[in-house]
DNA sequence: CGATATATTGATCATGCGATCAATAAGGTG
DNA sequence: CACCTTATTGATCGCATGATCAATATATCG
């Protein structure tokens, strides 16, 4: 077997095993679930003592709802660099749409679903989900915005369809962890609602690369 | 206090008892969510010990996967049975939409998305719930067909607009369940949605009472 | 090099979970 | 009424959780 002998952790500076735990918090929760993230898990993760990983965390629902903040805010940053790339609005929202659901996210969809059910019994975490919702909410705001003002997108309230289309999303995906999916079949889904949403003919959110 | 000196509960027989058992199990799993669906909880809900629970039930994953089926299969029969007393299929695709998003179903809706989070470890509640989700996709692409027949709706692909809107419904209600919600504001984003997707002009599916 | 501050640990507690089983008591039957 | 089937219970096990604290070991500083 390859059952390391625990040895003592090393010493190490506070802002150090703290950013440890936290990422081994972040590994435990994008690989079996908020609901996983034990005081006992984190701690094998990041080779230390539950005794250790309680003693850098106030409580369990505070380090739950920074988990979830900080794997979720992790993931826009991204999108957000990766959309920077992208030249204009329908190809942002292509890429955006097909980001979100291309059957590879079940990890990231399995911690928000887990937050709806759990913020309601920890107010940290709920609201830490409303604030990265918005956040959400937001970039998606402002493509269709963009889109309205340069490239023949039609949607006379911006801030609503951008719920809408969230809302859609976020649906379709927590559905797909129950259902046997075809990444490319809900793909096509969302593509055709948001086109028909936003005025807009069939293909033109298609990624071309 | 209140608290009731226990007496040992009557006999009965044991369809009726399991019966009881499965109402019990009802009753707290929309009260706390499936997760609170406990054989102790169950078990002071009823009247009754945590023994004679697991007395009749295989296992708390079967009892679990069946409130699951109970609740969302009565809601199902309950809203069908409403559907049918509305004339045409507009009027019928608006109540049912009303009736999903009015903001007094936070209770079943934490019982969905507790379904999908708990079906990744729970494979007969997983079956449940994609049995579930076909029933609700089949009522609704129902009228989606009538309506593209009789009611002057738009939609090429009847099953792929079920999808999206069920998609849509179940995400806004699982969002709602930590955003403070106005419900009327819910209700408002999903007719304008579903009016979009299905080339009804606006107001198209307000419910006329 | 020795002293001090503190990062780390092992042990332990109280709680809640599902599950099991012998003991008990209630109801139906002869 | 007596018997026997079985619905019901209390006790208990093994396991997992969060939390706490005195004891220990290590890095740093004087």
């Amino acid at each position: 077997m390859s059952t390391p002998v625990r040895t003592r952790a090393a010493r190490k500076s506070p802002g150090e095993r703290s950013a440890e735990i936290v990422e081994a918090a972040r590994l435990v929760a994008l690989e079996q679930g908020l609901m996983a993230v034990t005081l006992r898990a984190i701690a094998a993760r990041a080779g230390v003592t539950p005794a250790l990983v309680a003693h850098y965390q106030p409580s369990m629902d505070a380090l739950v709802a920074d988990t979830f903040a900080h794997i979720v805010a992790e993931e826009l940053d991204e999108l957000s660099g990766l959309l920077a790339g992208r030249p204009g609005p329908a190809e942002r929202l292509g890429t955006l749409l097909d980001t979100l659901l291309d059957g590879t996210r079940d990890d990231v969809t399995i911690v928000w679903v887990e937050a709806w059910a759990l913020g309601r019994r920890n107010d940290a975490l709920a609201a830490s989900v409303r604030a990265q919702m918005d956040a959400w909410q937001d970039l998606l705001r402002r493509i269709i915005e963009e889109g309205v003002d340069h490239a023949g997108f039609r949607a006379p309230d911006a801030d609503a369809a951008a719920w809408q289309i969230l809302g859609m999303v976020d649906g379709l995906n927590a559905q797909a962890l129950v259902r046997w999916g075809d990444a490319s079949e809900r793909g096509s889904l969302i593509h055709g609602a948001v086109e028909g949403m936003l005025g807009l003919e069939r293909g033109a959110l298609a990624v071309r690369d």
